[in-house]
DNA sequence: TATGAATGAGCCTTCATTCAT
DNA sequence: AATGAATGAAGGCTCATTCAT
């Protein structure tokens, strides 16, 4: 075989496209992506058919990140009320963590390049994270509204929680647990 | 001067706009705002100096209309919980009466388009609104954390419920009492 | 109204198009085009809105141009003979007075870039050429062959004659001649 | 040297080149030609140094395939008439047994990428044959015209009434005959 | 030799903006 | 002021060719 296609380039790409998505949104040049990638202006495309593709792949690659750091730290054991703070905890620790892959995020989930497919597999790839909230949230909850708190509020909440905080970092900890607690008081049945 | 600019052509203008970023983003074509308003292409740019300016003008004309339809449904008595619930419901019902302001509105929101200034001013908007929500607010929460809950949280979380809302409309009316339950619940002290 | 669409323009860039097809087929650049024509890139789509249907016109545009010389000098009156040899004689004469039309045809015409639609239209365009010649050609042949003779030969005829021509362009009369008594001969019943 | 170069490869390219150049013109991609030869892309650059030199080569050898069809079946005796006649037949018949060489041929004699070399080997291939087919014509035509007739009129003629069978194929024996008689009658002194 | 990833010039087309009418 | 043709700089993508494997 020839050289085989490089995971490394590939990533590089998927780096850059995150920066770039993230400062200019969806409308970031493949050619400005590709540069900063280190790599030529085709390159891009035998990685990546179209870029819709590129696009719709970053947004799995970011899900898939971010969907396994949280199970990675979820709580074996414990009061359901720790183990969710702990997915909270990940929730916004993540998002300041990697701030370009969370702007970036946001820019694409308003995008019309995103095809529903790719939002169904977004969503599957929160499964079966949701499925252990759930249970952990069993007896806390009204479960008529399980999947308002869980699909929709949970995210939203840690995304406005980590804006709040990237607006005004020093804060960090005492508007993480205010995100938290604002949740968890929120939802009790 | 010979004509006057036309108050009727901004609006068409405007609100084609509105129409177009919503479906397609801001990368909309200017020729196509024109055209949907019913001007031609050179015209619009006797009201906008640039389409950057345009999107601008467009996300402050619609953050006052929401501003404005709150403050105009603001209750002169009653109890807090009431007249936060009626800014609540009022922001949800604009939110699902006008839904290509709102995803035109979300989409601006996320564009490197938007100037600081223009940030500056959208908040500056909601000012006097901010100030009658934290007297109702003042006996209900930790005053710490009054402009976290105030500035992001209950337009973020009407923002979640609207999507919600918007996802699974047959549920309206739960979904917009559970999303202020979670806020009320949620914030107090 | 705003600037017309001028024909002048127009008419600049199919006389340019004419030109770059006949040497370099119908790969050459729109970019090539649009300055060998005096104007902009992007105003060869005003024109045209795509490459193809730039090409398309081009072509309807040339047979136009080629049947109109022969209808206008029909002879009113004569022999079939001198009639059918003043058509022959048009036909190779306009072939010589303009190379690059002629060579940016036989581009054309095997491109698959042209359509059917066009291919049908441009054979209308002979449709009544083809029947006064028909009329001129009665008695002289097998009527069973006349679709081939009319509508094939003919035109092929003189085609290979000009580009006999064009390769000894010294002996333009005698092969002109020579054409034409191959034809008037060969189809003789 | 390791591994000579094969010839069946070099077929293949050549007659993917062939389908394709007859499809798409001369536009076709190297990348398609390569893989529809079942080789990989740069291997297509061993057996041709460029894209100009394959197309230069295809063209040579279909030339080179179509007179050795004629020169093959050439009557070692026979009245001249008889012996032209199976001339014509067989031109006609090989365009209707290769339709992708016939149309690939057309595509490159009209393409600037062909080199005046490769013309002129081209009509060298035909010397031979040219040479046989003047003297069985020696008593029927005017010497004069022999140039004309022979090297522009024959293969012209054939070239047209192969479009009209292909056009339709059911009155392919009457064409044939049309043709031939055309030509005879066409070029008698 | 064979492979196919890598390259970057070039292609067609779009678009914000200008300007003649 | 209103119009829409004119402009030319990008933009996404293709492709002949090179080169590491």
């Amino acid at each position: 075989m020839a050289r085989p296609l490089s995971e490394e380039k590939r990533e590089a790409i998927l780096a850059a496209a995150t920066e770039l998505v993230a400062t200019l949104g969806t409308g970031a040049a493949t050619a400005k992506i590709a540069k900063q990638a280190g790599v030529a202006e085709g390159t891009l495309f035998t990685y990546f058919a179209t870029k819709e593709d590129l696009l719709n792949q970053l947004l799995l690659e970011i899900e898939t990140d971010l969907a396994q750091a949280i199970l990675a730290s979820y709580a074996a054991s414990g009061a359901p009320r720790k183990r969710i703070q702990r997915v909270w905890d990940c929730l916004v620790d993540w998002g300041m963590a990697h701030p370009s892959r969370r702007r970036a995020m946001r820019q694409l989930k308003v995008s019309s390049l995103i095809s529903a497919e790719t939002r169904r597999r977004g969503r599957s790839l929160f499964r079966g994270l949701r499925e252990r909230i759930e249970q952990d949230l069993a007896g806390h909850i009204d479960p008529d509204r399980a999947p308002f708190y869980i699909d929709t509020v949970l995210n939203g909440l840690a995304d406005i929680t980590i804006e709040a905080i990237a607006a005004s970092p020093k804060n960090r900890e005492q508007l993480k647990q205010a995100g938290f607690d604002l949740f968890w008081k929120g939802i009790a049945a």
